[in-house]
DNA sequence: CTCAATGCAAATCTTTTGCATGCTA
DNA sequence: TAGCATGCAAAAGATTTGCATTGAG
């Protein structure tokens, strides 16, 4: 068993879904667990590449896939035809953001600011909602779209 | 020239844009002006199709291309692996609205309600965003996602 | 040991492109 | 009439699937 199989907090998210913790999907997990980027699944296998040349593509989208089932994952479309994919729970529970996404090159900033005011807003707004639907609410999104700094220009 | 190529407002947009209004075209703009649903291309297509055999479901790909940039139409991804494409403009401008997807059949469904509230939200969370950001923030996406009425089960 | 997980190649599906022809303005 | 717009076939990508093999538990 290869060094560091031991001692992620993955590891029992894994066998506790009743999956088996492999090296692909440690490899995988890390890579997503150290980056802020919004990476696609042939980003992801690129890297993997680096190191372990034996996991192929077709691993990495299924790992995605399990880690998405698992709820660790979420897949977003930022409308350039590829996933992209972020972890979104870490080892104390869900790790929250939403996105700024530039139209014009397709830059995407992840912001935590400003989620106070926004909490109380959809707290509401999901009950009304809720209601109103007969809809469970579990998730949202919230992605501003724009020209950042560099496409907007002078300014 | 057939009958109805004349009075849609939409025709001057085309025009005023430089574009030339067709009849692929109109017959395109014409189903999802008159739809509540999210339709793909190929529903598009298929739409079409029963009435006009003679358009390609290519034309209807760069006709929806056109009016997304003419800031007519929007793509949505719902996470199904294919485009979705909505009129965001009526003949008085902006419609807006937002989305409650459902995870698990992906049933949408579209909101206006409580659009109030979150207006002044959005407009506190923008201005803070471009500061912070420099960013120029013209649109913005809000989705919940959760489980409808029939996939939620007994309640 | 068993069966879930993997890698590879091929298949599938959505969207885009090249090019000869048609049709709007 | 001049070019933009179209249709068809083919190409390009992203993602999924079939199947024999590997390896975690």
């Amino acid at each position: 068993m290869p060094r560091g199989l031991r001692h992620h907090w993955c590891r029992s998210r894994f066998r506790g879904s009743g999956f088996r913790m492999t090296v692909p999907r440690e490899v995988i997990f890390n890579i997503l667990n150290s980056t802020d980027s919004h990476l696609s699944a042939e980003d992801i296998y690129h890297k993997v590449h680096r190191h372990y040349p034996g996991i192929g593509l077709t691993t990495v989208y299924r790992t995605l896939d399990l880690l998405s089932e698992m709820g660790l994952v979420r897949r977003f479309d930022f409308g350039d035809g590829r996933g992209r994919y972020e972890l979104i729970m870490g080892p104390k529970g869900k790790v929250h953001h939403h996105h700024l996404l530039c139209t014009s090159c397709g830059r995407v900033i992840d912001y935590k600011e400003f989620l106070e005011d926004e909490k109380q807003l959809l707290g509401k707004t999901e009950k009304g909602l809720s209601r109103k639907y007969n809809f469970k609410i579990t998730d949202h999104d919230i992605t501003f779209m724009g020209l950042c700094e560099k496409c907007k220009g002078g300014d």
